[in-house]
RNA sequence: GCGCCUGUAGCUCAGCUGGAUAGAGCAUCUGCCUUCUAAGCAGAGGGCCAGGGGUUCGAGUCCCUUCAGGCGCGCCA
């Protein structure tokens, strides 16, 4: 079913296809093809509410002055039966469309007949699509850059959703591999110190130096004393591990449900390696020849995947050759898979399950991994077309005007638990969301808590709650209002607050769809903004509760309409909707 | 050196597949509560859209180039 806007949209696009027709049938216009020109909406409402650019587009296929063009096509525009009243031909050959009060009201019951579901939207056709992001490594506690990108790829996740498409969220947990030997070592040299003394043991450079560390080894040297110290190294470390990694992947539940994030399926990368999976990711290559041996491990020939691609891009041998491609480990020397090979690993899995697309959110220090990851998807036969990777650019976090760095290792990271025990979920929710994934952002930690009522998530929440409050005003003194839904009831929504609040909750689906396309829900938060600036336009210039009756009923019915809007937009971004503040 | 991202108001950011006079929030200043929530509204100031070329009816937006910043180029993940 179509909304309101796009059905406005299809009457413009009629009515000017027609006219264009009309023109060429009668010899005006020379017989060419109509062009491919675009509806949109003007900046300055002076040149309507929807403008047209055919005519400027036609210009050159017609040998034609784009106004003149405009004009005979002005004088062939059938209007009736449409959302528009007036039409006029502006500036160099535009043809501005001005909306009647039929739009308005509409638009408003339209808002009120679809309630919950407003905003929905069947785009994305039923496509499976998967969003795994944050997947954070689950040796340590998770930091900033895992806020940044599980706000970004939630919404993305809730944002699909809503446009049509059959969403999995996903967690890939990294419980196997070189990070957990490196996890096990640390643990141990920790456990050893703990019960040794600081001095009996080295933590090397490359470790895990972070407290979180040394609380798990005392726990366990509480635990189990220093039973452990008797026996082998490979078994000390992995009783270690086995102590400590739930804990660390329950912390994370936790966290994750905190920030409202809850996921379809944490799937754990130590079941491709028990599987086969890997095993068989090599066994694929290597049947294409696309692996060899060299210094004892098993190599990827991704240079020569890469080349072949680029040079089907159209890439020149010499722009390549600048690129410096070069091949990757599948197997270590030591028989371990790389990180490298269960990933691809995982991502046939992906494929396998039937997802049409697989959205990762990745930070964007491992851009450098998205080419070679898609080759190498192409590579085992599951189409790195299928993969699309969000490149979440870092978050730098400001303490006191200065930059935090954020090492993991270097214990001193703010984690995401941190800000969530000083930042409410609603406002770290919203502020992530405020800035495009491509954009690098600040985060002012101080700011953020000491001012957060300054954050504009307040705002919105505000104008929700102000709406929230009229009814409730009605309510207790007992005043009931005959229901305007229907388009002919809202024909006293005539002022200019009311329009521009009415068109931008008319656009909200059509946001949502934008948003779902560029894969960039921030849309989503300035859209709430925006809604909120214009109902606090509106209430500071209408009266709500009036003597007229009827302007009454339609108001509040815009009001509605308003709070439906608001809190769906919201609770897409799981944003808490409070009805009083 | 090569690659990715970014450069718009003092600060943080919008600006949809190129459209008409470049926008908002914060900050600064001035007004508005005896009537629906002032966590609000109205108004003011503040800009060679980093610089330079090009493409066309038209460029903040597309192409080339220079400069500046961030990130990455491991038998790390």
């Amino acid at each position: 079913m179509k909304t309101t806007v796009q059905q406005a949209e299809q009457q413009i696009r009629n009515a000017v296809n027609a006219a264009f027709n009309s023109a060429i049938s009668e010899g005006v216009l020379p017989e060419a093809a109509i062009p491919d020109y675009t509806v949109e909406v003007p900046n300055d409402r002076k040149n309507g509410d929807f403008a047209v650019n055919a005519a400027m587009m036609g210009a050159r296929t017609f040998r034609l002055a784009p106004r003149k063009i405009a004009e005979e096509l002005l004088s062939r525009l059938n209007l009736d039966d449409t959302f528009f009243q007036n039409v006029e031909v502006a500036g160099a050959g535009f043809i501005n469309f001005f909306l009647s009060p039929s739009f308005y009201g509409a638009a408003v019951a339209e808002v009120l007949e679809k309630g919950d579901d407003y905003g929905r939207s069947d785009a994305g056709a039923g496509r499976k699509v998967m969003v795994e992001y944050v997947s954070a490594n689950p040796t340590g506690p998770m930091h900033m850059g895992n806020a940044r990108g599980g706000a970004l790829g939630d919404c993305l996740a809730s944002v699909m959703d809503a446009a049509g498409y059959d969403v999995a969220r996903e967690f890939y947990v990294n419980d196997a591999g070189n990070q957990i030997e490196k996890f096990g070592l640390s643990l141990d040299v920790r456990y050893q110190q703990f019960l040794n003394g600081e001095d009996s043991v080295e933590l090397p450079e490359d470790a895990y130096h972070g407290d979180d560390i040394k609380d798990h080894a005392a726990a366990f040297a509480a635990e189990f004393g220093d039973k452990y110290l008797a026996v082998s190294e490979e078994e000390r470390r992995a009783a270690l591990v086995q102590f400590a990694l739930p804990k660390n992947l329950d912390k994370m539940h936790k966290d994750l449900e905190k920030y409202r994030i809850v996921y379809d399926r944490w799937f754990l990368e130590s079941t491709l390696h028990e599987s086969g999976e890997i095993k068989e990711i090599v066994d694929i290559l290597t049947s294409k020849g696309l692996t060899y041996e060299k210094d004892g491990a098993i190599w990827y020939k991704n240079a020569e995947v890469m080349t072949a691609q680029l040079l089907a891009e159209g890439k020149s041998q010499e722009e390549i050759d600048k690129l410096e491609l070069k091949d990757d480990v599948l197997i270590r020397q030591n028989g371990n898979p790389t990180y490298f090979a269960a990933d691809i690993a995982y991502h046939r899995n992906k494929a396998l399950r039937g997802f049409d697309l697989c959205i990762d959110v990745w930070g964007a220090d491992h851009h450098g991994h998205v080419a070679r990851m898609k080759g190498a998807m192409d590579s085992v036969g599951v189409g790195g077309e299928h993969l699309e990777v969000l490149l979440v650019q870092l978050v730098r976090l400001m303490r006191d005007g200065e930059v935090v760095r954020m090492s993991k290792r270097s214990g001193k990271a703010i984690q995401l638990a941190d800000l969530l025990d000083e930042v409410p979920a609603d406002a770290a929710r919203f502020f992530f969301n405020m800035t495009s994934a491509t954009n690098s952002m600040d985060f002012d930690l101080g700011l953020a808590i000491e001012e957060s009522s300054k954050n504009p998530v307040y705002y919105v929440q505000y104008a929700h709650a102000r709406i929230c409050s009229i009814f409730r005003k009605l309510k207790e003194e007992g005043v009931s209002v005959k229901a305007a839904k229907m388009a002919d009831d809202l024909i006293h929504l005539g002022s200019d607050e009311e329009k521009e609040l009415i068109r931008h909750i008319a656009a909200f689906t059509g946001e949502i769809v934008a948003a779902a396309d560029t894969r960039d829900p921030a849309k989503i938060t300035r859209y709430a903004i925006e809604l909120a600036t214009l109902f606090h336009k509106f209430y500071n210039s209408c009266r709500v509760i009036c003597e007229d009756e009827a302007v009454m009923a339609a108001r509040l019915a815009l009001c509605d309409a308003t709070r439906i809007t608001l809190k769906n937009a919201l609770t897409l971004l799981k944003i808490t909707v409070p009805e009083s503040m």
